[in-house]
DNA sequence: TGACATCCATACCGGTCGGTATGTAAGATG
DNA sequence: CATCTTACATACCGACCGGTATGGATGTCA
């Protein structure tokens, strides 16, 4: 079995992926890895399966085996890859923020520190998915929807908290703050995915970073 | 020749495009509008040319005669199409707020009264393409960045003017500001698109006039 | 040792794709 | 009237796609 293990987006060699225990990963964890990255690339409807084949050195009977077909794998990348990785790398932290303003404006600075072109260059893996497919594909759609809602839902309880311990400006609605933050986060990565720049990521981040400040409760603090 | 019109993003029966003399539109431009819903509807890459003629009723060869190949077709509907239609419904009124923040709070309101279920469907053309072909092709890159930098050019220089004037606070920094609030206003509508729904993005517009409302100098001030 | 399921490899298929080669009807031009 | 260009129409092509049919190697269990 493999873990999903990264520093931002891609983490470049290694991608994202790699054994716990140093051994080769399984053929049904191999062609997962190489799909998830067909699929970052080139959209769903684009990918091809001989391209995944060809990068992984399993034959089709293999891929046919595991998945009844190019959907499911589809599906299976998303639950089982894609899921984790936002969780982990996008929803835990959140989690435990103490002070939501601290936490978020350290969490734009350290993107906006870490994120590398590789990871500009292909965007985020769930906004990538979820353009192409959630107008055409049900399935798609509701898998994608309930790890985005499930991310909406953990920043408004950070707020939510916040506010009932006076952090926060009594004005925010958390709810929908909470749908704004996303929208500019997700925002941003497409901005600079298109302006093919990290300056483009760093200028809406200093945005970012200006919002936040203006919604605390202590407005002239100034973080070390 | 065709002048764009639109009530929204796509405005149903008519789409957006319509023939200024009630004449016939030429085949060049038939081809244009029907290329354009396609890779509106599917994206580029999976955009099927036999599809376009299809609808149109014109054929292979009257394509090949206007249009080198697919790709010299998705620059023209990038350059002729979107580019004027953004402009249009995007950034000219951008360019004549009063006041920015009532201007942008009344342009939030209006797209959340006016943008249909159709709208939301297959969300903003220019960041379907913008966010498929960026990565992968560099002519479709640069005529799609240039769409966005001038619409965040026009929203900077709007809110550099009312930081001249007094009507928004000190802090803001508009270059940064306005990249955020681009990226608020395309995360939005990538949000209501995955979601399906118009309530995810009149959250999201909550959200944004919260803001709003917080950069403005006036904080106390409500519009009847 | 025989029976059976798991896991994969190879060969092949129908369909669709973007693109091209060729032909032709209609208007402009001399 | 002859000629040339524009604006299409039709037929066809090779490449690639997702998917399937079939066969074989290997392990499991009675």
């Amino acid at each position: 079995m493999c873990e999903p293990v990264m520093n931002a987006l891609t983490d470049n060699d290694v991608y994202w992926w790699r054994p716990l225990d140093d051994s080769e990963p399984d053929t049904r964890d191999k062609i997962l890895f190489a799909a998830y990255k067909e699929f970052h690339l080139n959209g769903f409807q684009a990918a091809s399966l001989s391209h995944i084949l060809a990068h992984t050195g399993v034959t089709k009977g293999a891929l046919y085996h595991h998945f009844p077909n190019k959907t499911a794998l589809g599906y299976a990348v998303v639950e089982e890859v894609i899921t984790r990785r936002i969780q982990l790398s996008f929803i835990e932290p959140i989690l435990h923020f103490d002070d939501p303003v601290d936490g978020f404006i350290e969490f734009v600075k350290d993107a906006g520190k870490t994120f590398s072109m590789t990871d500009i260059e292909l965007g985020c893996p769930l906004s990538v998915l979820a353009q192409e497919m959630a107008p055409i594909d049900e399935g798609f759609r509701t898998r994608l929807t309930a790890i985005y809602e499930q991310w909406r839902r953990a920043i408004a309880e950070v707020l939510e908290r916040a506010r009932r311990e006076g952090l926060i400006i009594e004005s925010v609605d958390p709810e929908s703050m909470a749908a704004a933050l996303m929208s500019m986060m997700e925002g941003s990565l497409s901005a600079a995915k298109v302006a093919q720049s990290l300056d483009s990521l760093h200028l809406c981040g200093a945005g970012m970073i200006q919002v936040l400040q203006l919604i605390r409760t202590r407005p002239d603090a100034v973080d070390g």
